[in-house]
DNA sequence: ACTTAACCGAGACGGTACGTCTGGTCTTACA
DNA sequence: TGTAAGACCAGACGTACCGTCTCGGTTAAGT
């Protein structure tokens, strides 16, 4: 989160920022969050737990949900990137999607689900949650995209953007709005029926 | 919501629930939502606009999100059933998807979105804007498929809820999670995508 | 408590009031008193408790004070009056400020001193309070006073009044301020004390 | 009320408690008082027009009751220690409840009988009200006493506790219970009865 | 028998204050 | 300067009662 710039003639002047406490902190914020949900999840608390001050939080993170956010992303994203690429973009695709739904159905797309909630409020906390959460995940899910077109399986004049859209919009309405479920059976006749219009043309 | 007690044998005991007050704090719920978000909506503001006891308020709502719910569901609802049907079953979905497009881009778009995102914490109120608001909108949509299904325009074998998520979802994830714009052009490659994967044949 | 003036050709028009309902309501008053005192006693739960409605409380008593009042006038002040008449006034006296502690110590002491406490903000209820319960003792007392001063055992020219607020007023004191105990050994040196300088002039 | 916790080798950490805020909310609770009596002194009122937030007053105060006495206290009692010792005890004495009942007579006695009144339902507040407004009283008066039977104007074996409650006690009952009036007339009545009880030899 | 009027239980109503809770800021002493 | 502790303001929360009101229905007396 906050960056400390190093001056070229050694360091800050002052007491450094203590990581010891920061990641007291963050583990806190994380273990708050599994236990409870977000409904659970106060700054006071966090701090009681990490044995920090509030201000300590507040000065480093502008928010509870940036908080909030970043615990996630420490303790839940490591975990979560690890599909190797085939020769087959499409089964590459394939499995990403798979797997994007299989995070959504646990405990973790529970927490991204409160997240994803707390940034309607909360425009800050949305762009971090976007930028450092979904957005890497897209990339990789473009990099697949531009393969499979490179290899002919999807439409040269197809706006990746929409495709990923198409294959991945349904997850979050299952997962926000409709709580329908997202099996592995779903998923695979949306892969269907994306993938079949991504192949050929218009009728 | 209203509870409805009608024995056989005549009404309730005890003073009848007041219409009048009902409908005062429906007003001044929808107007504080409009005005400030949720973020201004509060049972303490609505009491006081609507020339209510909190009480009163806690007696027919279990929570804030269900009144925030029924609020938006009696004031904008009604405004929003517009798509007539044509003899293209085609045509008519394109529209509804693109009308499904225009309510989210605007203000009631951004109400529905807090709505949803208050729903994460609170199943009650998601549940109650899930039957009340998304349903109707769906099945009036699995209409319209159904027509396409059996005017062949889509394949017999195609799995019409994952379609009608195909078609959707793509939106709710814009509009809750990347918050990027949700125009018309998107909305046409979408249906391109979408729909060349549900019509008949392959290649 | 409210009078029914009767019309010298019969009695008034329409449903007469219902003296069981106003029974089971006052025996309600007095049992939530004794259960909790006026902490526990709350409109509400007599009427609860009663089997009666609201509207037929206010209906017949002015306040929650009035009805706490003449609950506990029903309920205890008719065990309360036994002092029976001997051949010495004196003796009679002294009889009746022990009887008087005595009932400050006990239960019912506790119902006056919340009932007067209660009256200093509704002086309503404190009027009643001191009409209907206190100065019927009071009266008592006067008598006795009289006789004594009559028969000589206390001076002629002494006021009355003064007398009694000296032999009583302590109680109270003690009762509803210092809280501290009145004891039978306390009474009878504040009586030796009073009684002393009823008898014989200043110095 | 204040906590004082200070240890042997310094001070406790964190921010310490502000005075301003304390003396702020204090005046505020004392003008309620003055302005409405108890009926308009609430914990709201008292926070909102002292500025504070109502967690503040109630870190400090157990109740609304001990806010109420403590700010009498700071604002009256100061001003109400006004009787020199004279070569006359029994002259300071009479001149000391004089003064007691010119303060019940008074805007100041309006105040005292609702915070005993108070009392009766709030242990905590009557301890306070007896032991920071009551006994100082008491204690000056009973050395004024113990100099009256030094110096023979009273009775050697008489119970000093006693001829206090007979002297002040009646005051009590006429302000709490039968708001009669505590004029000059009366009071030395009472006294010349009390007094006369009071003084060595019999008849 | 029919009307009139006051009663009754039930319970919803507006209002007010309660005491609790949390967010985010500020103020200490110490490191 | 950073930190832990913890006080501070602000203000919403959901609850509890107050005293009033509005129903359907009951019980008399007078017609």
């Amino acid at each position: 989160m906050a960056k400390k710039k190093k001056s070229s003639s050694g360091r800050a002047p002052g007491r450094p920022r203590s990581d010891e406490s920061r990641a007291a902190i963050l583990k806190a914020a994380y273990q708050l969050l599994r236990e409870g949900g977000f409904a659970q999840f106060t700054v006071e608390g966090v701090a009681a737990r990490a044995g920090a001050g509030k201000a300590t939080i507040y000065r480093w993170w502008a928010s509870k949900g940036t908080l909030a956010v970043e615990a996630f992303l420490v303790a839940v994203a490591p975990q979560m990137d690890a599909v190797k690429e085939t020769a087959s973009p499409i089964a590459d695709l394939r499995r990403q999607v798979h797997l994007a739904a299989t995070i959504y159905r646990g405990r973790a797309g529970q927490l991204v689900r409160e997240l994803i909630a707390l940034g309607q409020a909360d425009s800050e906390t949305n762009k971090l949650l976007v930028s450092d959460f979904m957005q890497p995940r897209r990339l990789a899910a473009m990099v697949t995209l531009r393969r499979a077109q490179s290899a002919g399986a999807v439409r040269k004049e197809l706006d990746l953007e929409v495709l990923a859209d198409a294959l991945w919009g349904p997850i979050f309405q299952r997962v926000l709005v409709t709580h329908m479920p997202i099996d592995k059976g779903f998923i695979d006749r949306l892969l269907d029926l994306v993938l079949a219009g991504a192949t050929r043309g218009v009728r």
